[in-house]
DNA sequence: CGGTATCCTTTTTGATACTG
DNA sequence: CAGTATCAAAAAGGATACCG
Protein backbone atom coordinates (compact mmCIF):
# COMPACT_ATOMS: atom_id res chain seq x y z
CA UNK A 1 0.00 0.00 0.00
CA UNK A 2 1.04 3.53 -1.06
CA UNK A 3 2.85 4.66 2.46
CA UNK A 4 4.40 8.04 3.21
CA UNK A 5 5.93 9.40 6.04
CA UNK A 6 4.71 12.88 5.36
CA UNK A 7 0.69 12.96 4.49
CA UNK A 8 0.89 15.21 1.60
CA UNK A 9 -0.66 18.59 2.28
CA UNK A 10 -3.36 19.34 -0.96
CA UNK A 11 -3.55 23.00 0.30
CA UNK A 12 0.13 23.72 0.06
CA UNK A 13 1.32 23.75 -3.58
CA UNK A 14 4.80 23.04 -2.49
CA UNK A 15 4.63 20.35 -0.88
CA UNK A 16 2.05 18.82 -3.99
CA UNK A 17 4.61 20.33 -6.23
CA UNK A 18 7.47 18.23 -4.22
CA UNK A 19 5.58 15.31 -4.38
CA UNK A 20 5.26 15.29 -8.18
CA UNK A 21 8.66 16.64 -8.98
CA UNK A 22 10.88 16.63 -5.59
CA UNK A 23 13.59 13.85 -7.45
CA UNK A 24 16.56 15.26 -9.28
CA UNK A 25 16.10 13.94 -12.38
CA UNK A 26 12.46 15.02 -12.86
CA UNK A 27 12.96 18.32 -14.63
CA UNK A 28 15.45 17.04 -16.55
CA UNK A 29 13.08 14.20 -17.69
CA UNK A 30 10.62 16.04 -18.96
CA UNK A 31 12.50 18.67 -20.52
CA UNK A 32 14.18 15.92 -22.49
CA UNK A 33 11.28 14.31 -23.40
CA UNK A 34 9.89 17.47 -24.67
CA UNK A 35 12.71 18.48 -26.72
CA UNK A 36 11.79 15.29 -28.28
CA UNK A 37 13.42 12.23 -26.85
CA UNK A 38 11.35 9.74 -26.34
CA UNK A 39 12.39 6.27 -26.32
CA UNK A 40 14.21 5.26 -22.86
CA UNK A 41 17.67 4.12 -24.09
CA UNK A 42 17.94 7.45 -26.02
CA UNK A 43 17.11 9.44 -22.50
CA UNK A 44 19.76 7.02 -20.57
CA UNK A 45 22.06 8.11 -23.25
CA UNK A 46 20.69 11.97 -23.44
CA UNK A 47 21.09 12.87 -19.75
CA UNK A 48 24.48 12.34 -18.38
CA UNK A 49 24.44 10.28 -14.93
CA UNK A 50 20.87 8.66 -15.36
CA UNK A 51 21.13 4.99 -15.37
CA UNK A 52 18.43 2.88 -16.52
CA UNK A 53 17.14 1.47 -13.23
CA UNK A 54 16.35 4.85 -12.19
CA UNK A 55 15.35 5.82 -15.27
CA UNK A 56 12.89 3.22 -15.22
CA UNK A 57 11.63 4.20 -11.80
CA UNK A 58 11.15 8.25 -12.04
CA UNK A 59 9.81 7.54 -15.80
CA UNK A 60 7.37 5.01 -13.70
CA UNK A 61 6.06 7.84 -10.89
CA UNK A 62 6.12 10.59 -13.47
CA UNK A 63 3.51 7.88 -15.58
CA UNK A 64 1.56 7.54 -12.10
CA UNK A 65 1.28 11.39 -11.42
CA UNK A 66 -0.33 11.60 -15.06
CA UNK A 67 2.86 13.79 -16.34
CA UNK A 68 3.51 11.52 -19.00
CA UNK A 69 2.41 8.51 -21.16
CA UNK A 70 3.59 5.37 -23.31
CA UNK A 71 2.93 4.35 -26.15
CA UNK A 72 4.08 0.50 -27.30
CA UNK A 73 4.88 -0.56 -30.50
CA UNK A 74 4.86 -4.54 -30.84
CA UNK A 75 7.65 -4.93 -32.83
CA UNK A 76 10.49 -7.06 -31.97
CA UNK A 77 12.28 -5.55 -30.58
CA UNK A 78 9.55 -4.20 -28.29
CA UNK A 79 9.70 0.10 -28.81
CA UNK A 80 8.54 2.66 -26.42
CA UNK A 81 8.05 6.28 -26.96
CA UNK A 82 7.20 8.31 -23.77
CA UNK A 83 5.21 11.87 -24.75
CA UNK A 84 4.21 14.53 -21.95
CA UNK A 85 0.25 14.70 -20.81
CA UNK A 86 -1.40 18.05 -20.64
CA UNK A 87 -0.22 17.85 -17.05
CA UNK A 88 3.36 17.81 -18.20
CA UNK A 89 3.46 20.27 -20.61
CA UNK A 90 1.79 22.99 -17.94
CA UNK A 91 5.77 22.44 -16.25
CA UNK A 92 7.23 23.36 -19.06
CA UNK A 93 7.34 27.01 -18.60
CA UNK A 94 8.43 25.97 -15.20
CA UNK A 95 11.23 24.22 -16.55
CA UNK A 96 12.50 27.15 -18.69
CA UNK A 97 12.46 29.45 -15.69
CA UNK A 98 14.77 26.77 -13.75
CA UNK A 99 17.06 26.54 -16.98
CA UNK A 100 17.33 30.52 -17.19
CA UNK A 101 17.74 31.09 -13.46
CA UNK A 102 20.35 28.29 -13.45
CA UNK A 103 22.37 29.94 -16.85
CA UNK A 104 21.93 33.01 -15.21
CA UNK A 105 23.65 31.78 -11.40
CA UNK A 106 25.92 29.01 -13.21
CA UNK A 107 29.48 31.67 -13.35
CA UNK A 108 28.50 32.19 -9.65
CA UNK A 109 28.35 29.08 -8.52
CA UNK A 110 31.03 27.99 -10.56
CA UNK A 111 33.46 30.81 -9.04
CA UNK A 112 31.78 29.71 -5.24
CA UNK A 113 32.66 26.06 -5.71
CA UNK A 114 35.93 26.91 -6.93
CA UNK A 115 37.02 28.31 -3.27
CA UNK A 116 35.19 25.92 -1.66
CA UNK A 117 37.81 23.52 -3.23
CA UNK A 118 40.73 25.95 -2.78
CA UNK A 119 40.14 26.21 1.26
CA UNK A 120 40.38 22.45 1.41
CA UNK B 1 37.47 17.76 -0.75
CA UNK B 2 34.30 18.84 -2.85
CA UNK B 3 33.51 15.58 -4.71
CA UNK B 4 30.75 14.67 -7.06
CA UNK B 5 29.70 11.95 -9.16
CA UNK B 6 28.87 13.62 -11.79
CA UNK B 7 30.38 17.18 -12.43
CA UNK B 8 28.00 19.86 -13.08
CA UNK B 9 27.37 21.08 -16.42
CA UNK B 10 27.80 24.88 -16.54
CA UNK B 11 25.95 25.22 -19.70
CA UNK B 12 23.25 23.18 -18.59
CA UNK B 13 20.29 25.59 -16.41
CA UNK B 14 18.62 22.66 -14.81
CA UNK B 15 21.98 21.11 -13.79
CA UNK B 16 23.26 24.29 -11.76
CA UNK B 17 19.41 24.86 -10.66
CA UNK B 18 19.35 20.98 -9.48
CA UNK B 19 22.69 21.10 -8.00
CA UNK B 20 21.28 24.51 -5.46
CA UNK B 21 18.03 23.52 -5.02
CA UNK B 22 17.36 19.58 -5.62
CA UNK B 23 16.29 18.40 -2.31
CA UNK B 24 12.87 18.58 -1.56
CA UNK B 25 13.19 20.64 1.45
CA UNK B 26 15.36 23.42 -0.04
CA UNK B 27 12.35 25.53 -2.10
CA UNK B 28 10.33 25.29 1.22
CA UNK B 29 13.19 26.23 3.28
CA UNK B 30 13.48 29.75 1.16
CA UNK B 31 9.67 30.06 1.27
CA UNK B 32 9.46 29.95 4.55
CA UNK B 33 12.22 32.23 5.36
CA UNK B 34 11.07 34.72 3.23
CA UNK B 35 7.52 34.53 4.77
CA UNK B 36 9.82 35.60 7.82
CA UNK B 37 10.66 32.62 9.86
CA UNK B 38 14.33 32.98 10.80
CA UNK B 39 15.43 31.16 13.44
CA UNK B 40 16.20 27.69 13.13
CA UNK B 41 13.56 26.17 15.95
CA UNK B 42 10.63 28.39 14.42
CA UNK B 43 12.03 26.91 11.30
CA UNK B 44 12.03 23.23 12.50
CA UNK B 45 8.19 23.88 13.72
CA UNK B 46 7.02 25.62 10.39
CA UNK B 47 8.18 22.98 7.93
CA UNK B 48 6.14 19.65 8.55
CA UNK B 49 8.56 16.70 8.47
CA UNK B 50 11.53 18.09 9.20
CA UNK B 51 14.09 17.29 11.60
CA UNK B 52 16.76 19.68 13.20
CA UNK B 53 19.58 17.61 11.67
CA UNK B 54 17.79 17.88 8.00
CA UNK B 55 17.36 21.43 8.20
CA UNK B 56 20.97 22.31 9.84
CA UNK B 57 22.71 20.26 6.78
CA UNK B 58 20.51 22.13 4.53
CA UNK B 59 20.78 25.75 5.86
CA UNK B 60 24.36 25.19 5.31
CA UNK B 61 24.49 24.11 1.93
CA UNK B 62 22.02 27.09 0.98
CA UNK B 63 24.00 29.11 2.70
CA UNK B 64 27.57 27.43 1.01
CA UNK B 65 25.69 28.41 -2.25
CA UNK B 66 24.86 31.78 -1.44
CA UNK B 67 21.27 31.81 -1.14
CA UNK B 68 20.70 32.38 2.51
CA UNK B 69 23.01 34.15 4.90
CA UNK B 70 22.87 34.59 8.84
CA UNK B 71 23.60 36.82 11.84
CA UNK B 72 24.30 35.51 15.20
CA UNK B 73 23.34 37.51 18.23
CA UNK B 74 25.62 36.84 20.58
CA UNK B 75 23.10 36.52 23.43
CA UNK B 76 22.58 33.40 25.87
CA UNK B 77 21.32 31.04 25.08
CA UNK B 78 22.57 32.46 21.45
CA UNK B 79 20.05 33.61 18.94
CA UNK B 80 20.53 32.98 14.97
CA UNK B 81 18.39 34.57 12.02
CA UNK B 82 19.04 33.32 8.48
CA UNK B 83 18.04 35.66 5.70
CA UNK B 84 17.71 35.04 1.93
CA UNK B 85 20.64 36.81 -0.20
CA UNK B 86 19.89 38.98 -3.44
CA UNK B 87 20.38 34.83 -4.89
CA UNK B 88 17.79 33.49 -2.70
CA UNK B 89 15.65 35.93 -3.40
CA UNK B 90 15.87 35.72 -7.43
CA UNK B 91 14.10 32.28 -6.88
CA UNK B 92 10.58 33.37 -5.17
CA UNK B 93 9.07 33.84 -8.58
CA UNK B 94 9.84 30.60 -9.29
CA UNK B 95 8.71 29.70 -6.11
CA UNK B 96 5.56 31.39 -6.21
CA UNK B 97 5.29 29.56 -9.56
CA UNK B 98 5.86 26.22 -8.03
CA UNK B 99 3.58 26.87 -5.33
CA UNK B 100 0.90 27.56 -7.78
CA UNK B 101 1.35 24.72 -10.19
CA UNK B 102 0.96 22.71 -6.91
CA UNK B 103 -2.19 24.04 -5.77
CA UNK B 104 -3.59 23.49 -9.35
CA UNK B 105 -3.00 19.95 -9.60
CA UNK B 106 -3.78 19.19 -6.02
CA UNK B 107 -7.03 17.77 -6.40
CA UNK B 108 -5.75 15.79 -9.73
CA UNK B 109 -3.30 14.14 -7.12
CA UNK B 110 -5.23 13.52 -4.73
CA UNK B 111 -7.54 11.68 -6.89
CA UNK B 112 -4.85 9.54 -8.76
CA UNK B 113 -3.46 8.69 -4.92
CA UNK B 114 -6.79 7.68 -4.06
CA UNK B 115 -6.96 5.36 -6.67
CA UNK B 116 -3.53 3.85 -6.52
CA UNK B 117 -4.40 3.19 -2.94
CA UNK B 118 -7.75 1.69 -3.94
CA UNK B 119 -6.21 -0.88 -6.92
CA UNK B 120 -4.04 -2.49 -3.76
C1' DC C 1 14.64 -3.00 -26.48
C1' DG C 2 11.87 -2.27 -22.41
C1' DG C 3 11.01 -3.79 -18.00
C1' DT C 4 11.84 -6.32 -13.61
C1' DA C 5 14.41 -8.67 -10.05
C1' DT C 6 18.56 -9.44 -7.32
C1' DC C 7 22.54 -8.28 -4.77
C1' DC C 8 25.36 -5.14 -2.72
C1' DT C 9 27.25 -0.40 -1.82
C1' DT C 10 26.58 4.37 -0.85
C1' DT C 11 23.67 8.20 0.98
C1' DT C 12 20.39 9.95 3.63
C1' DT C 13 17.79 10.12 7.67
C1' DG C 14 16.26 9.74 12.66
C1' DA C 15 17.25 9.65 17.46
C1' DT C 16 20.20 10.99 20.85
C1' DA C 17 23.57 13.22 23.40
C1' DC C 18 26.99 16.78 24.00
C1' DT C 19 29.35 21.55 23.56
C1' DG C 20 29.55 26.59 23.77
C1' DC D 1 19.32 27.84 21.24
C1' DA D 2 22.51 26.66 17.51
C1' DG D 3 25.49 23.47 15.90
C1' DT D 4 28.16 19.02 15.74
C1' DA D 5 29.08 14.09 16.45
C1' DT D 6 27.78 9.28 16.76
C1' DC D 7 25.30 5.18 15.64
C1' DA D 8 21.78 2.55 13.80
C1' DA D 9 17.99 2.23 10.41
C1' DA D 10 16.05 3.34 5.97
C1' DA D 11 16.27 4.81 1.33
C1' DA D 12 18.48 5.45 -2.98
C1' DG D 13 21.74 3.96 -6.27
C1' DG D 14 24.93 1.00 -9.38
C1' DA D 15 25.85 -3.42 -11.62
C1' DT D 16 24.18 -7.37 -13.47
C1' DA D 17 21.31 -10.90 -15.23
C1' DC D 18 17.06 -12.45 -17.02
C1' DC D 19 12.43 -12.47 -19.44
C1' DG D 20 9.05 -11.35 -23.10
Amino acid sequence: MYQRKIPIDYNCGLSVAMEVMGSKWKFCLLDEIAKGTQRPRDLVKAINGITKRVLQKQLGELEVHGMVGKTIYKETPVRVEYYLTASGKSLLPLIAALDKWGLDFAPRLESILATEMQAL
